[in-house]
RNA sequence: GCGGGCGUCGCCAAGUGGUUAAGGCAGCGGCUUGUGGCGCCGCUAUUCGGGGGUUCGAAUCCCCUCGCUCGCCCCA
């Protein structure tokens, strides 16, 4: 190997998976546009102090994860490393916030310095929505609703969508306190982890791998009994919602979203049929942030698809086949190429897809990759062509011999080649 | 940051100490100055990710290093 590659973890997308992805990209765009919403583009730099007070401090993003560097003017700026805190910095700044409710969606590279594996990359990218301005029941499913939805528009099967209320900020410190003190009377039956997460981020523990410690945790005081009741039945009535729309889910009260800004209501979207990085779609609600950021009390939901995982499932689950051009336009001899080349415009201009042989090789090896190129016609030019000003128009789907005898056309006659070949694909 | 697996041609690979490193795909040329997935013939790695060591002899054994990959952590 030589030393000009990719950075650890910075992936190409060649010929072969850029089907998929406009596929999927061409799919939100008239999924979003159905559902009212409006496409933003923000940068990919922005302050580090952004996503510091954005995403929290204390949470591995921020932590561990940021690419994060001085420039020119010792300004520390960081690749953004989620959508959301850019979002909501991007409508203060404008003024938009001041513009009634949002509804917004975006998309594009992201940037964690993890380490790479199944589903997961350094540069990776997120498709997602955000509401701004709602905090009703209704606007919480709309949200995980339009989520789904995509997934299922897309073809995609074994999905599950898991939920959880994480209540109000009040709910959690009351959470947290009692939590805590139950575990440090607990603290020597802890895995190691667990134990470090204990001061750090204690609700992780919820999340623990370790099977001892899940026994443990089977006792010990859970959320949902530390949610004020309004808290409460604000999540009954989303399950209720969801009932109604027909919506299947999960509750999954060991669902903590990893970042610190979520409340209420929290959910993901999870596939059998990725490795262990199973979340497809994530989000939840997150009405303490736009005020966080300096802007005015604004309630605000919304979820992040990860692309790469949802190209896993795509490629796993549904079969997409490359575009091939219409036509092969083999020609050999100097002037044939001229004229080959000023066909080719005339096919174009009327959304005829041409590729032409530049390779002025024998006519045999000319045909092979005409028929590897998938094209359903051939154009042969060569000398006879020029002599008797005509072109060889041959099926290369339908192999009959009477292809053989297909027309032959004047130059003059392109038009009718073109209403032949509509007529004929 | 921590584990496991793996690096032989553009791609997929066989080869586990002994003379010139299989094979397949793709590519190029020919059989066939101009007609189709096939067939046949020929060409394409002084070298096995890189560096050092052991040995008469290393792709094969040892050490170091780089990279890829899967998992942990965490998340999309």
């Amino acid at each position: 190997m030589n030393n000009l590659q990719s950075l650890r973890g910075m992936v190409d997308l060649l010929p072969a998976q850029t089907m998929s992805w406009q596929f999927i990209e061409s799919f939100a765009r008239k999924h979003f546009r159905k559902a009212s919403l409006e496409e933003i583009r923000t940068p990919i730099l922005e302050s580090t102090e952004l996503f510091a007070r954005g995403i929290g401090e204390g949470t591995d993003v921020v932590g561990k994860e940021m690419y994060t560097f001085l420039d020119r003017g010792d300004r520390s700026c960081t690749l953004r490393p989620e959508g959301t805190a850019s979002v909501v910095r991007s409508i203060l700044q404008s003024g938009l916030i001041n513009q009634g409710p949002q509804r917004l969606w975006y998309n594009g590279p992201m940037f964690r310095y993890e380490r790479p594996q199944a589903g997961r990359q350094r540069q990776f990218h997120q498709l997602g929505i955000e509401l701004f301005g709602f905090d009703s029941v209704q606007s919480d499913v709309e949200v995980i609703a339009i989520g789904w939805d995509f997934l299922k528009g897309l073809g995609l099967k074994d999905l599950t969508l898991e939920l959880n209320s994480l209540g109000t900020n009040e709910d959690r410190k009351n959470f947290r306190t009692r939590f805590v003190s139950w575990l440090e009377d607990r603290i020597a039956f802890l895995d190691k982890d667990s134990q470090d997460r204990l001061t750090t981020n204690p609700l992780r523990i919820l999340d623990t791998k370790n099977e001892e410690t899940k026994k443990l945790l089977l006792d010990a005081p859970c959320l949902q009994n530390s949610l004020c009741t309004k808290s409460r039945e604000r999540f009954e009535d989303i399950q209720a919602t969801l009932k109604f729309l027909e919506i299947p889910f999960k509750i999954n009260n060991e669902l903590v979203r990893g970042l610190d800004y979520y409340s209420h209501t929290a959910f993901e979207i999870t596939s059998d049929n990725l490795g262990s990085q199973a979340t497809v779609c994530g989000g939840g609600r997150y009405d303490g942030l736009v005020s966080e950021l300096g802007g005015p009390e604004t309630p605000a939901i919304g979820w992040a698809i990860g692309m790469e995982r949802l190209i896993l499932l795509i490629e796993k689950e549904l079969n997409l086949v490359n575009s091939t051009p219409d036509i092969y336009l083999i020609n050999k001899g100097n002037q044939a190429g001229e004229y080959a080349l000023f066909l080719s415009r005339a096919l174009r201009q009327s959304d005829i897809s041409v590729e032409i042989d530049h390779t002025d090789s024998a006519f045999s090896k000319q045909f092979k990759r005409a028929y590897r190129s998938g094209a359903n016609w051939a154009i042969v030019l060569g000398d006879n062509e020029i002599v008797e000003q005509r072109f060889t128009l041959k099926s290369i789907k339908e192999k009959s011999d009477s292809n053989s005898k297909s027309p032959l056309f004047l130059f003059s006659q392109i038009e009718k080649l073109i209403t032949y070949l509509n007529e004929r694909t």
